[in-house]
DNA sequence: CGCCAGGTGGGAT
DNA sequence: ATCCCACATGGC
């Protein structure tokens, strides 16, 4: 990590929070109406204001699961599904057949993968109501676990548990590599690396960047960029040298 | 139609 | 370590 990574990765996220204000993510279906989320089932709080209960944990931990490499709208209708078939608890997750599950999460897409990561995703759960005791497990403990890697890990630790991982997923490669801050090459671990060293170590700071980075990456900086009005044009070195 | 979307595991190089 | 591929739906 250099200053100037330092430098960049601070006014980038200046820049972004002066153009689409603030985020507060980790999107929820079907809690409005609660305290602390809004009509649309945002959390209306950075994540870690207050500490989240089991079910909020379980249903952050679904979505991560359920939207890999799936655009949220289908991860939000699969969940809503499970409820809706009152399958959405660690208990009936654990019992129900994978085939049903299957057919329940089917909007998602790669159902039948995605029904057994949630499977299994519920058996650590249920273990961890027991011996856990509510504390945020280790991420080498969520990697052990079959379906679940480093984006969906982080994306646990940090909006379940509020614990700092910064989530280096496709959208900030692609913003932060396109931009000029990183190679757009770099592994996970490599930009992680990178954040993790140049930035703050705080689970707000984190949620509110990758919020950002999800909001720029599809109002501008697409797969194919759309640089009108890009609110990081001042900073870029894509097409602008 | 074809491309894309907040990845991951398994297998080969 | 790093590529390559299967996995699958829904929106544009």
């Amino acid at each position: 990590m250099t200053a100037s990574q330092r430098r960049a990765l601070t006014t980038a996220h200046r820049l972004l929070e002066e153009a689409y204000g603030f985020q507060g993510w980790w999107p929820l279906s079907g809690r409005a109406g609660r305290a602390g989320y809004d009509a649309e089932g945002y959390r209306t709080e950075p994540s870690g204001a207050s500490p989240l209960g089991d079910d909020e944990r379980l249903e952050i931990a679904l979505g991560a699961v359920l939207t890999q490499n799936t655009a949220w709208e289908n991860a939000r209708r699969a969940i809503a599904s499970l409820r809706d078939r009152g399958l959405a608890s660690v208990g009936t997750l654990r019992s129900t057949e994978p085939s049903t599950l299957a057919g329940a999460i089917r909007a998602s897409g790669y159902f039948n993968q995605k029904a057994k990561k949630v499977q299994l995703l519920a058996e650590f759960f249920a273990h961890r109501a027991t011996t856990g005791r509510g504390q945020a497990p280790s991420r080498e403990e969520l990697l052990s676990i079959w379906g679940i890697g480093p984006e969906t890990a982080d994306s646990i630790l940090l909006y379940a548990y509020a614990e700092p991982q910064f989530i280096a997923d496709a959208y900030a490669r692609r913003v932060l590599g396109r931009v000029g801050i990183v190679d757009e090459r770099v592994s996970y671990e490599g930009l992680q690396e990178i954040c993790h060293a140049a930035l703050p170590r705080s689970a707000p700071l984190y949620g509110e960047y990758h919020a950002l980075l999800v909001r720029h990456a599809r109002s501008h900086c697409l797969k194919t960029p759309r640089c009108g009005g890009c609110p990081l044009r001042g900073i870029c070195d894509y097409g602008n040298s």
